[in-house]
DNA sequence: TTTTCCATGTAAACAGTTACATGATTCC
DNA sequence: GGAATCATGTAACTGTTTACATGGAAAA
């Protein structure tokens, strides 16, 4: 439940249109929070049904600009969201879950998909990166800019997270084998392995 | 699509039940992918429809254990699964999301959640990290546990982020006011400032 | 036997994704 | 005028969560 609150929150600045705020969600929101135009659509009428939002142009136009405004049921609605718990989100991956499943099943295959992730990820650091040094050059922020600059690191360090994870898991992929096959070429693997020859089975101990 | 792979794994070992494998996502894959006892049920009438497992006492029975047993089919499916593309999963979380918000919204009591969700993140850190002492106490390991520690070790460096972005949050949000009221008292917001008011908006230019 | 717990389900609501449709604007 | 593009939607499907239901086993 957190998209209705993520676009009153960009409302709260000045009125905006559906695909404006698509827009955003495609740049600083979406470090951390993802949405597609549909759903936003979907969550604006809902917004404005609840009384939280209205739109600006009253008749219903399809195909043309439609901006809604904050109303202060909507401001109050953001306020009380703002002290509500939260609950982590786990971690979920399916590239872990793989690496995983090599364990028992057999890697093949795997070195290149791990190589082609980690290159996006590498691309996504280097782009937040270059976001950080264009928009905090200088040294401590205000604390609205302080906020928003932490929410940028974070997602840079969840980047630099992956990076050095993948570069692990590559090592481990290509270790039994010799060297020359590190970035582009597949990495050889063993076809097969019967499924009961892992030696260390630490799952079944993981948990207290 | 991948909790139907996380189950055939499982299954690869040995023959076991929903809640056998249920309680399996609660320890070692639960690190990088969950699942409630009514996915895998599901699931697993899915995979048994497929032909891709069986069970094991043949007849439906509610209420008493019900074994799954892998099939061909199923382990080809499984080998087909790991040469397939996956996506980068985007990070989304909540608490960031009100972070960015109180930049524009004000703090109130958030300052409190985030010191919750830090106690949180500090004991699941302090959990895994019991665990890779407990499970890989020795140096390098063999090619298929050297995997499975690997994914346990990103399950650390992930609660590690948080611990350190969200002490860095903290740190932000008790630092202008002196002392008192970083938790209760109400920042005064802004009602609807000019568009450009704002002395930094790194959102607006943060995309190339 | 009654209670309690465990294991297996069912049902409904919701969130998110994918594919497609339609009206307006702009550009040639 | 026609094509391309932008903006706003609709519809269907999949995955996830929440709440509840039921049968069996074990314990009191």
């Amino acid at each position: 439940m957190s998209l209705p609150h993520a676009l009153l929150t960009e409302l709260v600045e000045r009125p905006r249109s559906g695909s404006e705020l698509a827009a955003r969600f495609d740049k600083s929101i979406g470090f951390f929070w993802h949405a597609s135009h549909q759903q936003i659509y979907r969550e604006l009428a809902r917004l404005e049904e609840a009384g939280c939002i209205e739109s600006l142009p009253e008749e219903p136009t399809r195909g043309r600009k439609r901006a809604y405004r904050l109303l202060p049921a909507g401001m109050e609605r953001l306020r009380a969201w703002m002290t509500e718990p939260t609950a982590p989100m786990p971690l979920r991956d399916e590239l872990m879950l793989r690496l995983w499943s090599s364990a028992t099943v057999g890697a093949d295959g795997l070195a290149q998909e791990v190589h082609r992730r980690l290159q996006a990820h590498e691309a996504k650091l280097a782009l937040y990166r270059s976001f950080e040094a264009r928009d905090y050059p200088d040294g401590p922020d205000s604390r609205e800019a302080a906020l928003q600059h932490l929410v940028l690191q974070a997602g840079i360090r969840y980047e630099r997270n992956w990076v050095e994870m993948l570069q692990e898991a590559l090592a481990i992929l290509q270790q039994p084998r010799p060297a020359g096959c590190d970035t582009a070429a597949p990495a050889p693997e063993p076809s097969v392995p019967p499924s009961g020859a892992a030696p260390a089975r630490p799952s079944d101990s993981a948990a207290p």
